[in-house]
DNA sequence: GCAGGTTTATGGTCATACAATTGACACTTG
DNA sequence: CAAGTGTCAATTGTATGACCATAAACCTGC
């Protein structure tokens, strides 16, 4: 991002303080926020290190404890550490765990009302790669896992509608850790959480679309194992747009039956 | 009268529970700033409205002002609140913008270690499919906005590396706008940005490398102002990989120099 | 040795007071 | 009247102090 303030449009009026834009007087919080997490990115607190107690913050800062306090809400909101109470507690400094980006994703994307079309499109960028990446560094561990969720997911798919979700969302999980990019990892499991987010309320998982799911997963996964990352790609990519297919008349449906629900007045409605 | 506390005698009170694992007691501010969360993606509070005050915050939960204080800490952390003094002042909600998931991303980039072969990676399943949906769905205010980048671009590509670098970051945000989809956009511009952070390190972009991209843009652009969303495509992928060979023959040149650097002089290896 | 209570350093919470900020609005001034 | 200026009031920002809750370490008695 450029630079914000500093516009150059400088009339002669104030030429020697040169053109000043809005200047913005930073919180107590967040400049203490800022100093320690370059610290802790520096290296001054490596990971599993322990900042210093709120008291010493206070005392070294000049600042107020509830002050320092709001600092380390925000480096908690960030991640960056993990606060306990107790003797020998205080502030331990930690990474990003997946899950926590995975929850700012979620906040960006319910905030942006992101289209499940925007979702699908997103994961039909990132699963062909991580699938490649997939069959070129999976361990035999990654397989293994990959193997008994697959497992599971068959059993669910004959009756056990949430669970076959669930274990679906694992097994994309799954194929993403197996991928050993962090990056691609932590966006393709916030995406599938997502995904299963807005696929539960639309209540499409017909026994035919589960078949068709177990099936390119055995697939992939066979394509996986054998470290074709080519074929496990294209396969991929085909799963994707099997899927894409079958979602967009789901939703067609789905968008049908309400406006049909809305139009007539007085209706046998749902039994 | 429901179940009060200690229900049933401690001898098999365990029992009658169940295994329960390790429980977690929340602090205030966490519960105060999950409620919140929970009312504004609820749509209690949309966008653009205001939180009550801290005080009446205070009142109605009956914690204290600093709970109160770090829960909103929180948020704004999220981006779901922006906090102004002064009377009529107070918290707003608003949208995640763009530059925070952008900088969470990199925290937990950085947080991991990511390998800039990870972000190469990302890079190259995302950047074909923003192509392709640029194509498709490029405004004419996108385009005029992609070639008046593209001109500053050939420009600062002559001798001025610092800007053709902040220009190239420019550029493939651009396009991510372009592409029309919030989650790639704000991913791609993520990525964008910690590429142009590693690469300012690794000082590589040698004028002929310069000249490669500038060519490369040119076309992309060329196909996207067409429309043709699959030559989009084809042409990001070529260009990306010719760019990851580059990029690894610059950083097996920048550890080779490290390391004869390091050795002790005299001592020729096998470069 | 160990089961139990005790100590004590630490974060968690609350209350109060004052300072800084800022938009609205009345007030001057030309 | 128009433009600038001062004042006010509501709200956040900050500091201080006190006390509670927690949990690891340390006794203590057996």
């Amino acid at each position: 991002m450029p630079i914000s303030q500093t516009e150059t449009s400088a009339s002669d009026a104030g030429a020697m303080l040169g053109a000043l834009g809005a200047i913005n007087v930073p919180k107590s919080c967040d400049v203490l926020a800022e100093r320690l997490q370059q610290q802790i990115l520096g290296g001054t607190f490596p990971p599993g290190a322990s900042l210093p107690t709120e008291r010493e913050l206070v005392s070294t800062t000049g600042l107020g404890r509830g002050s320092v306090r709001e600092a380390l809400r925000i480096l908690e909101a960030q991640g960056l550490v993990r606060t306990r109470a107790g003797r020998y507690g205080g502030s331990v400094v930690s990474k990003p765990t997946d899950a926590l980006l995975a929850s700012h994703i979620s906040l960006f994307a319910k905030g942006h009302s992101v289209s499940l079309r925007a979702l699908v499109e997103a994961r039909q960028a990132l699963e062909p790669m991580v699938a490649t990446l997939a069959a070129r560094n999976r361990t035999p561990e990654d397989l293994a896992t990959l193997k008994q969720i697959s497992a599971r997911l068959d059993a669910a798919a004959i009756d056990d509608v949430p669970l076959f979700l669930m274990e679906n969302v694992n097994w994309h999980t799954a194929l993403a850790v197996a991928s050993h990019n962090d990056l691609l990892r932590a966006f393709t499991a916030s995406i599938s959480e997502l995904m299963f987010e807005a696929s539960r309320f639309e209540h499409f998982a017909s026994p035919d679309v589960r078949a068709l799911v177990t099936h390119a997963h055995r697939r992939i996964l066979q394509a996986i194992e054998s470290g074709q990352a080519e074929l496990a790609r294209q396969r991929v990519e085909r799963d994707l747009q099997a899927y894409a297919r079958h979602l967009e008349i789901a939703v067609k449906a789905e968008t049908a039956k309400a406006t049909a629900e809305k139009v007539p007045p007085g209706n046998a409605r749902r039994a």
